[in-house]
DNA sequence: CCTTGACCTTCCAGTGACTGGAACCCTTAT
DNA sequence: ATAAGGGTTCCAGTCACTGGAAGGTCAAGG
């Protein structure tokens, strides 16, 4: 299989696959005679893990981590539930971090009439006036 | 008053500031003798309202606008509105995000027994087994 | 046989918003 | 005089790609 049908079938674009090489996510695969990069169909299942898990928002170095574990038959669940762990987590951190900025920002779009004259509690508020972002 | 002394009233990493102004999102200060930057209380203000906007997500383009808009007296407070809200939606749309492997992750995790056995449903999952991730 | 066009290759540069560090200059106090 | 603690510039690195240029390869059609 070439590059693109790889890229196709496993959902990440060549340029990305060729990217994952280069950092050493994946391994480099043979090439052909005339230096194409040839794929199996075990890299397309690779490249299936890696698109699922980097949707979810694990990094590329927890990828890496969780691909090691994969391949690991030997590996204890209890590892990969503790990365899984730490991403829900982080996660959830993040999600608390855009309901405060939501809050605040609603509270002052509301408070904006929106209308052509100048008064503005939204410029009010980042600019510091009472009843904003604390 | 000195770039440190802005940086601490006004919450922004010396750092930053530098690079704030090497971005044009602030102006250029005038100098000491020595070449030192010299702020006044009105850089202060700004840097204060900058990093109110930063720390609510927006953009540093985004700030740039609401910085325009906030000196421009005779804006309409129309314009503003639309900024904020088109970043409501985005943070709207981050959260929606979140919450969709949030929700995938929690359901791989409690699935996962965690213990020093090998058998794994959040890999089973990642590996595109049935019953994970659409 | 030659050309065309789609595909592949490498390498370099840019994104956003900083942040770290090196190497060097300025100020103030002792 | 010197030492500490500012300040200055500039370059590089982060993260995870993405775009683009310059050029090599392959299969089909004229």
């Amino acid at each position: 299989m070439n590059i693109s049908v790889v890229a196709e079938q496993s959902n990440v674009p060549a340029k990305t696959i060729r990217y994952y090489e280069s950092i050493g996510l994946i391994s480099a695969p043979p090439r052909s005679e005339g230096g194409y990069r040839v794929y199996s169909g075990r890299d397309v299942e690779t490249l299936r893990f890696i698109q699922r898990a980097r949707s979810l928002g694990f990094s590329v170095k927890d990828v890496g981590d969780l691909l090691a574990l994969w391949h690991d038959r030997s590996r204890a669940s209890a590892e990969v539930k503790a990365v899984a762990e730490r991403h829900v987590e982080e996660i959830e951190r993040k999600i608390a971090d855009l309901e405060g900025m939501r809050a605040t920002l609603m509270d002052l779009v509301t408070r904006c009439h929106g209308d052509d004259r100048p008064d503005c509690p939204i410029l009010d508020g980042l600019a510091g006036a009472d009843g904003c972002c604390a």
